[in-house]
DNA sequence: AACGAATTGTGGCATATATCACACATTTTT
DNA sequence: AAAAATGTGTGATATATGCCACAATTCGTT
């Protein structure tokens, strides 16, 4: 089961390692198991492992103030699940759940450190994959910031069926109440865009099962805000 | 002028690189002054440095849609200026503008990944920075969504005192409009923000120099939303 | 000093969105 | 299968904040 070597979502920058490198870091992973609801980094324990999300999906939350989450990302297999705690601080800052069922893989800390350490040119990669993250962020700030909630619902679909599940047709394990906190909005609110997106054939959403029927005028939506 | 080793508001990090190292930093490195105005790092050119504020204020700014900016951040001395753009692409997507007289070091991009590589503590010391800094950006992001325009403006006040300026008397050279711009709101907003607070005398503001009269109460505000 | 340009203070109005409320549907538990 | 819990749809109401307008002030330039 452990075999990076062979592994094919593994994190292209591993590229950089040699064969004695990949060997260390293999031997360093652990694959874990998770199901729906689980979660897969519990808030504010100690940083020990890098997490990598090998398959299913997660979203990461950050705890606001009257205990609802704001959820930061939805992470689709292949990336790194809140990297920056790693080398930020000792403990969790943002939790990670499954909502799906997730095969993670567990790096030891001690290991990712020393290859960072020891191979410059992965280090290099581990911080552009951070400083690409955190880009990402500025863009949805800015996005929230600017848009009103129909164009940031919409451009949450769009996110969805292009960045996660590559698909225009999906099954969501999130509720509206969830979606609201994604956006920044109520549930109502996130509910009544549904709504009018539903009416005019641009959605198809029934349960948790989304269907992009007019992607355009989506995506249309999505950039007049 | 030129003369890292002996900079006591050099970026702290640097005391894990050795003699020669250090020398190949220096050699890298350059002092460039800028007066208030002057875009210390502009919009869409390549990165060719590593940016590192040493004396005065910057703003770091993206562009929204209808050319209005959005200020990401205000830095103060001992930061860098855009660093995750240096990893991430090969052109800059923030800009940064001098708010005060600015003296900044641009340290040769080449010489600072040389450095990442071949020293790995100093790789993670960077990682380190980065990784807070977007934590950093989380906790911005959360109080956007939670508190509303009074609470925002109360702790982007409290923010200029405690990290910038560091004292409770600061002159602050942006208008209304750009402290709209930072908190996400529209700069009549903020002037009624600034008159309730004066009339509660808890912030005196006259031009743009600003003490804070009663910052216990302006940390309630801040804490309440 | 003097003019125009930019910034700020404040009132009134419009509106997007939160909040409350409750019916209905759906899923989970017993 | 019944009951309980959870999630969803949608109306009514309240409100924070944006937008427009105009006066007052400050700033910058000649």
């Amino acid at each position: 089961m452990k075999n990076c070597i062979n592994c094919h979502i593994r994190y292209e920058a591993l590229e950089v390692l040699d064969e004695k490198e990949m060997q260390q870091f293999e031997e360093g992973c652990t694959e874990v198991h998770f199901d729906t609801g689980d979660k897969v980094i519990p808030e504010g324990i100690p940083v020990t492992h890098v997490v990598y999300l090998k398959e299913g999906i997660v979203k990461v939350c950050i705890k606001g103030r009257g205990g609802q989450d704001l959820i930061l990302k939805v992470l689709a297999p292949g990336s790194f699940v809140g990297l920056h705690d790693v080398f930020a601080h000792t403990t969790r800052y943002c939790s990670a759940i499954a909502i799906t069922p997730v095969t993670a893989c567990y790096i030891s800390h001690n290991v990712f450190s020393m290859l960072i350490r020891s191979n410059g040119d992965f280090a290099l990669e581990v911080l552009k994959y951070i400083s690409l993250e955190e880009i990402d962020y500025f863009h949805r700030f800015l996005n929230m910031l600017e848009k009103q909630i129909t164009g940031r619902v919409a451009e949450m679909i769009l996110y969805f069926a292009d960045h996660i599940f590559h698909t225009d047709r999906f099954t969501l394990a999130l509720t509206q109440t969830e979606l609201g906190n994604m956006v920044g909005a109520s549930r109502e609110s996130v509910s009544r865009v549904i709504k009018d997106l539903r009416k005019d054939d641009i959605l198809r959403w029934e349960h948790h099962t989304i269907e992009i029927l007019n992607k355009e005028l989506l995506e249309k939506i999505s950039r007049a805000g």
